[in-house]
DNA sequence: AATATGACTTGCATTTTGCAAGTTACTTTT
DNA sequence: AAAAGTAACTTGCAAAATGCAAGTCATATT
């Protein structure tokens, strides 16, 4: 994407933009941060269709930046998990903010109640969103909407 | 961008990316914002280095997704005043927190201390931020960064 | 030993971008 | 009222990014 980075303005929102602002990155780290995902494979078929070049790209780019770190598991020498760095769990507050405004405005498949009761108490979702990633607990946050690999049967 | 899109999954945050999940779309939206802006010649020149076609694209696109409306302005039949619709304007809590997240961990152009500041007083700005909005008050509410075209001359 | 799995690469066709140069419809200047 | 701007786009192309299918490679599992 902004592999050739021309020189911008140093606004503060255009440089976070030349970082991720695709249509890739902030789902990855939405993945990391409320749905407890943490392998490629799971970003992979997490229902958004994501090329697997591109997100082996995306998983790079993002790594450069600090935003996330990837470490080999120990029980198993194929897999590589990824977690979000301080910078990246900083994201929390735009993440819930886009989240709020995509429910507001958007058709979507999630509760509208549930996201604007949110809406209602940012600073407890937050606290709670870096509390898991303090503990690293993976406990996905929110009711799992539905992925592309299930379609709609009951695996 | 995502002209053709592809079924992806129902989350809030995917189909806002679906929306302005590039690396124009939100300067735009900043410029209409906290800019002031209202042309397309100033989005043009406004230092980020955007192509016209690119532009105009953009444009049509947040257009059509009722985040901000195109006006003809009376006095000039030339020109057309865009501006942030209510849709656009909730993304205010959007940019703020981009802002915020970009001024802390990243190095650019602006005052660190002013935008800590603005963290610690996030209501108040929005406030002020929607003030105007509902006024059509376009004073810039950030002092401005350098404009690629000014380059260092005084203008 | 054979098969499977997870995390990627690679090759290639399609799309999206970026860039420079128009075009069109007004407005302002002379 | 003709000439010279100006604002907001188009158009044509080359270059870059994306999407897709298939393949690699180092572990694990059976």
């Amino acid at each position: 994407m902004a592999s050739k980075s021309h020189p911008r303005s140093g606004c503060p929102v255009s440089v976070s933009l030349e970082i991720f602002g695709d249509r890739w990155s902030l789902l990855i780290i939405r993945d990391l941060m409320v749905r407890g995902f943490r392998t490629f494979k799971q970003f992979q078929e997490s229902g958004e269709g994501i090329a697997t070049n591109i997100l082996a790209e995306r998983l790079e780019r993002l790594e450069a930046a600090g935003i996330i770190a990837a470490e080999a598991e120990k029980t198993d020498g194929r897999r590589i998990n990824y977690r979000l760095t301080k910078k990246g769990i900083d994201l929390a507050p735009v993440m819930l903010e886009l989240l709020i405004w995509g429910a507001k405005h958007e058709r979507t498949g999630v509760d509208c109640a549930g996201i604007a009761k949110m809406a209602r108490n940012r600073e407890r979702v937050l606290t709670e969103v870096r509390r898991r990633w303090g503990r690293r607990d993976t406990t996905p946050l929110l009711p799992q909407g539905r992925t592309r690999a299930e379609g709609r049967s009951t695996k």
